[in-house]
DNA sequence: TTGACAGTCCGG
DNA sequence: CGGACTGTCAAC
């Protein structure tokens, strides 16, 4: 009987694909190993064995798989079954879940190589001039890569020109799989096994006296085995003895030393563990009984805690006891509150228990984590990570823990899946069996009505560690500071003063303006023309360090321009304000005080962020000035004073969301002040300070804001009331788009009735060239959710069955933020 | 997603 | 007419 095997691709395609498997090959492969299997004409990918099984496919003959690439499985049942869950709730293909959870390096892909033909007699005058250009440079090299030839005839599309070729018997090609991880090995040295013994060993320094270099090498190997009683490496050597490597080599030449390899983690403990023990007060003790009761009762919990209460040792509690169960833990935290600070504390308590995982990660780190979580390794009982970091093959899961669980990075935007950290966490934890507990100062709508309603367990702790005080939040009215001219640039009066004083008392601020560059807007003032991104439907910004107009949607970029484009007066003026600018208004109101700016521009690079956090921290600044970056977990001890320099972007933000949203971040950045004794102040400016989230925000009344908010989402059938799916179409063609917007939409409105809203243009209605329509389906809690996605899914074949609507892009966000 | 193939546009 | 580009389809 023939076996097969049904793998899956990392590609946007709904199917599984059937191969022949050899009987070796059937005896050794496993449900989640990885295969290499050729897929269309030429190309190789790596798979994931999905089912093994005797049916044999009737409507083609299946090809045989290139090569099975594990021993053992890489990937786990549990998570198949998870990323199965992702990819049927969040309306994606399991090639796209599994694309975003296997670390690149796993994905072996073939590289097409193109070789020259040594055998070929060939007459020259045949070829064109692009073709010689590449049988001139295959004289040179023995392969090119399709890249390489595109970029030496300067030119994109090169396969039809490769194919010439071939058939002109010039080249040939070649695929070529490429491991793109490779283990990081280190030599290390030991004395030879002849020379173990004291005598011989006395001999050979004898010998040596006319290479003191070399005795001096061999002096330094004894005192480091003596010291650390570990192996010692070359480059350990070569540094202690002070010699150069040539020298170590020479006495290897000699057999006196012997050199052998080990394979080594990237990413290596390297320090003490202090295992401060952790000491709650009160407050937190009974925050922890109430969480264990409650899972006891095995439910997820929710941790309310307010900023700055010691939510942090809550978790460090938890974690403790899972390990002492021998379990393993999972610690989620948004991408950005990845911080040194955070990852120092666990490691001073956990040591090299503790595992890191997340984007800024080269993709050998990342595989390495991999297989340490595999392996159930020492070295990864704790994983601390951003969203991906779910993907990781636990087993023995005791404990998923989602810091800052109303974060609404959690959701992934783009490339799909489109998935919530937080709900697939909350799955995950479940499909293990293990507790779950969700961490915030401000918890999202959602889950303070799960906690509410019973559904979830609930722990507060609403006083700040050591009982230091709120910090006392007041408003600052910007529209009568302006009528009566109290205004320095951006900065009001009552900001500016509070700035003076507390940079006169040593203190350090935080300024949070949610909006990077220089200005958002660059206008005419004769003709009123706004410069506007070619590709997308937004004004160019104004980033004054680059001196360029930039589209912070597709990257487009120009020279900043001295005059009009459209009527030529040098009357260009800007409107609105980034961070760049207030950054530039510091300099000039308070030319002593040292600025940083953090946002996405100044943090690009690895350590980008890191610096300024450091710099902040040891007071190398006195005022850092920052998007929604500044808000986010972050512990400084000398901050004594907030200012949110415009609270009305955050409020006239055209979404349901936006009220919560500003709650959450104005509470969080305000709670950034005043960490230790000293109360802290923040001053939040706004045209509308009457606005009843702002009052809300300085009176810390998260309870009014909730019931606010519940009700209005219970008004206008908004999440958590009711779940929600957003689709966008996207085409070039504005006129096809607006036909195939109105078609789905009439579709899903004859299976589905009056819950289907638009289509719309969303706020930016093109971007890349793409024009955009929105259409939300929402779907009341007792409506089947499993039976509407099918009718979606059902919809969407039919759509792709109009030959017209072919080019138009489908994208599905279920629970969109 | 990728690559092949057919159809179309464009300059000479 | 050939090259470049676009749209459409299948992939096991």
């Amino acid at each position: 009987m023939d076996t097969f095997l049904d793998v899956v691709l990392p590609i946007p395609l709904e199917r599984l694909f059937t191969y022949r498997l050899s009987p070796d090959e059937a005896s050794c492969v496993e449900k989640g190993m990885r295969v290499a299997v050729p897929f269309g004409k030429s190309k190789i990918y790596t798979a994931i064995a999905f089912e093994v099984h005797q049916r044999a496919p009737a409507a083609y003959e299946a090809k045989p798989i290139y090569q099975i690439l594990d021993d053992s499985p890489l990937v786990t049942s549990h998570q198949l079954q998870h990323w199965q869950w992702i990819a049927q709730y969040y309306m994606c293909t399991l090639g796209e879940v599994v694309r975003a959870a296997l670390p690149g390096a796993f994905m072996l892909e073939s590289e097409t190589l193109v070789l020259p033909n040594k055998e070929a007699q060939l007459d020259e005058s045949e070829l064109s001039d692009d073709e010689f250009l590449v049988y001139e440079a295959l004289q040179h090299q023995s392969s090119l890569k399709i890249h390489e030839i595109s970029s030496i005839v300067d030119k994109k599309r090169v396969i039809r020109l490769v194919n010439r070729l071939v058939q002109k018997g010039v080249v040939r090609q070649k695929e070529e799989l490429y491991e793109q991880y490779k283990p990081k090995w280190v030599t290390f040295v030991q004395l030879s096994e002849a020379y173990k013994e004291e005598s011989q060993l006395e001999e050979l320094i004898q010998n040596l006296t006319r290479a003191p270099q070399q005795v001096k090498v061999l002096l330094a190997l004894f005192q480091i085995q003596v010291e650390t009683k570990k192996p010692v490496s070359v480059k350990e050597l070569a540094e202690k003895s002070g010699a150069s490597r040539s020298i170590i080599k020479a006495l290897v030449k000699k057999s006196i030393l012997e050199e052998y390899q080990l394979r080594i983690d990237r990413v290596q403990f390297e320090g003490e563990v202090v295992k401060p023990e952790v000491i709650l007060n009160n407050y937190q003790q009974e925050a922890l009984r109430r969480i264990q009761e409650s899972f006891g009762q095995e439910k997820v919990t929710l941790l309310h805690g307010v900023t700055s209460s010691g939510k942090t040792e809550v978790y460090f509690k938890l974690i403790e006891e899972k390990l002492s169960e021998r379990k393993t833990c999972l610690y989620l935290v948004p991408e950005i509150a990845l911080t040194s600070q955070l990852i120092g504390r666990l490691r001073d308590h956990f040591g090299e228990k503790v595992a890191v995982y997340h984007s800024k990660y080269s993709i050998h780190e990342r595989v390495e984590v991999w297989n340490n979580v595999l392996a159930t390794s020492e070295k990864a009982q704790i994983v601390i990570g951003a969203r991906s970091a779910l993907f990781l093959p636990f087993s023995n899961l005791g404990l998923v823990i989602v810091d800052e669980e109303h974060e609404n990075s959690y959701k992934q935007f783009d490339p799909a899946p489109r998935y919530h950290a937080r709900d697939a966490g909350i799955v995950l934890s479940s499909l293990h069996k293990a507790d779950c507990l969700l961490g915030s100062a401000t918890p999202s709508i959602e889950s303070m009505e799960n906690a509410k309603k019973g559904k979830y367990g609930y722990a507060l702790i609403n006083h700040r560690f050591g009982d230091v005080m709120m910090p006392d939040i007041n408003l600052v009215d910007l529209k009568e500071a302006t009528r009566k001219k109290r205004m320095k640039g951006h900065f009001s009066e009552t900001l500016h003063d509070a700035i003076v004083e507390v940079l006169s008392e040593g203190q350090q601020i935080i300024l949070f303006q949610n909006r990077r560059g220089f200005a958002p807007i660059v206008e005419c003032t004769t003709c009123g023309h706004v410069p506007q991104c070619p590709n997308c439907d937004v004004s160019l910004t104004y980033h004054q360090f680059r001196n360029q107009l930039r589209c912070h949607y597709c990257g487009y970029h120009m020279a900043m321009q001295l005059s009009c484009l459209a009527c030529g007066n040098s009357t260009l003026d800007t409107k609105g304000f980034g961070t760049e600018q207030i950054e530039k208004e510091l300099l000039q109101l308070f030319p002593e005080a040292k600025v940083g700016r953090m946002d996405l521009d100044t943090t690009r690079g690895k350590y980008a962020y890191e610096k300024l956090i450091t710099a902040f921290e040891q007071q190398e600044l006195d005022i850092l000035v920052g998007t929604q970056m500044v808000a986010k977990g972050l512990d400084f001890r000398n901050v004594s004073l907030v200012g949110i320099m415009n609270a009305d972007t955050l409020l006239n933000f055209p979404d349901y969301r936006a009220n919560e949203r500003t709650f959450q971040m104005l509470t969080q950045v305000a709670g950034r002040a005043g960490r230790t004794k000293k109360r802290g102040k923040v001053l939040i400016q706004s045209y509308n300070p009457y606005h009843q989230i702002l009052q809300q925000v300085t009176t810390y009344d998260f309870e009014k804001m909730f019931e606010q908010q519940y009700y209005e989402r219970e008004q206008f059938k908004y999440p958590p009331v009711v779940r929600i799916v957003k689709i966008t179409l996207k085409d070039k063609d504005f006129n096809k788009l607006n036909e195939a917007a109105q078609w789905f939409a009439q579709s899903l409105r004859n299976v589905l009735g009056q819950t289907v809203l638009g289509p719309e243009y969303p706020p930016v209605s093109r971007i890349r060239r793409d024009y955009l329509k929105n259409i939300l389906v929402k779907i009341s809690k007792d409506q089947p959710l499993i039976q509407t996605k099918n009718s979606i899914k059902r919809i969407e074949k039919s759509f792709n069955a109009i030959s017209k609507y072919k080019s138009v892009r489908l994208v599905y966000n279920v629970d969109h933020i």
